[in-house]
DNA sequence: ACACACATGTAATTGGTTACATGATTTC
DNA sequence: GAAATCATGTAACCAATTACATGTGTGT
């Protein structure tokens, strides 16, 4: 009787507003928690019936198997869950960005990479920041009233400061490598969408003295 | 025949420092590049076996099927792959923070569990930083003198500049919170079950006037 | 002889993405 | 009645995790 992430995610926002289409659904998490989180359209429906069968939510609206639209309710059961769900740790998956990736192995490029890597890492950011900014403004002039207002807010926060962290450093770094590298050159990169902040994990390099084993490369 | 982002990982270390063994190789992900991007196990000597297949590393030691110590090299085939593979743009995947969504639906959870969370963070948070001076003051005694290094380090101040961030955040958030929510009762990272909570629906804000979206709950 | 760290691997499964296919409703 | 957008779904795939299974070399 797990249920993956994605399901909490519905109950989640279902708590906050009820009685959405799974269309609605998709966009309101993209409108409010999607920028530290992604949902898919492949998890969505699926994760629906099963949270359906599981009454942690209730279909209103039209038979199954029509394609009209049909729209859900969390239920008592649903919000237990979630309720539990959220008393839990949190879990810290795995970071993966590969920008910082590329970035490391920068030596190993061709020239002018690593630059172009991080102008485009800047422009995105940039771009992320305007839509958090944005979302801020909007948050505060439709939802300030809300109980879940506070939480919000710190959540846009916490982006705000990672991201303003993130510009800060592009510039220090770009001034770097422009020393490091000589002059720049090309431009890879045509502009995609998601931007997203890392999120550690805690092992960190471990090395005793003793076994010393390669902490220089 | 695309490769995955394990195997540019390998190849990006063997470029570094060739000859290792594939749990040689792993320790090194771990201590240069884990902060931002874990790897597995399972990932690893498939990956190396297929690189191997594809001439892109080379294994030297025993013979494959035996338990006994082999080490890799990266080929010339294998630094183009490599260098190519660094000049196309870097690719974002979704963000999933499981600890910003939890506190985005704090206001669903039990009195305390988001300042909870909070502490969690905090403390990961400054454990994680603590790491990655350990790892500055290392980098700089033993590889500073190395062509990689200036790239390492921007790596290494990213971080840091995100984490100091986070920090600064998670002050003023549990400040924040400690006045919304009341008092504490810290329930900090142990599973709770039961609470009451009956408390019926509790609609809020419909959708607006027509055109925009919605972007209010 | 035992423990422990070094070392290599595989099987099962998850969790998720992408791409596609299709129907319903609104708007002009 | 065509187009756009709202809406629901599925199939194919794949990257990555977890947990397990096993072997080897060293030091005590």
């Amino acid at each position: 009787m797990e249920h993956k992430r994605t399901a909490y995610v519905i109950l989640g926002i279902l708590a906050i507003h009820d009685h959405q289409s799974g269309y609605e659904i998709r966009a309101t998490i993209e409108q409010t928690v999607g920028f530290f989180w992604g949902e898919s359209y492949g998890q969505l429906y699926p994760t629906l019936k099963r949270l359906v069968a599981d009454e942690l939510v209730v279909a209103g609206g039209a038979d199954t198997g029509s394609r009209t639209r049909r729209s859900y309710s969390i239920t008592a059961a649903g919000r237990e869950v979630l309720k539990s769900w959220l008393a839990i740790p949190f879990r810290d998956d795995p970071p993966r960005d590969e920008f910082l990736l590329k970035l490391f192995f920068g030596q190993q490029a061709a020239p002018g990479i690593s630059v172009g890597h991080i102008q485009a890492f800047q422009q995105k950011t940039r771009g992320f920041l305007d839509g958090l900014l944005e979302l801020e403004k909007l948050a505060h002039a439709y939802n300030a009233h809300q109980p879940g207002f506070p939480y919000w807010m710190l959540t846009l926060t916490y982006g705000l400061g990672q991201l303003r962290a993130a510009l800060a450093w592009s510039e220090t770094a770009l001034a770097t490598l422009n020393a490091a590298e000589g002059v720049a050159s090309p431009n890879p990169h045509s502009p995609t969408e998601r931007s997203q902040q890392p999120e550690g994990r805690d092992q960190i390099a471990e090395n005793h003295p003793s076994g010393a084993k390669a902490h220089h490369l």
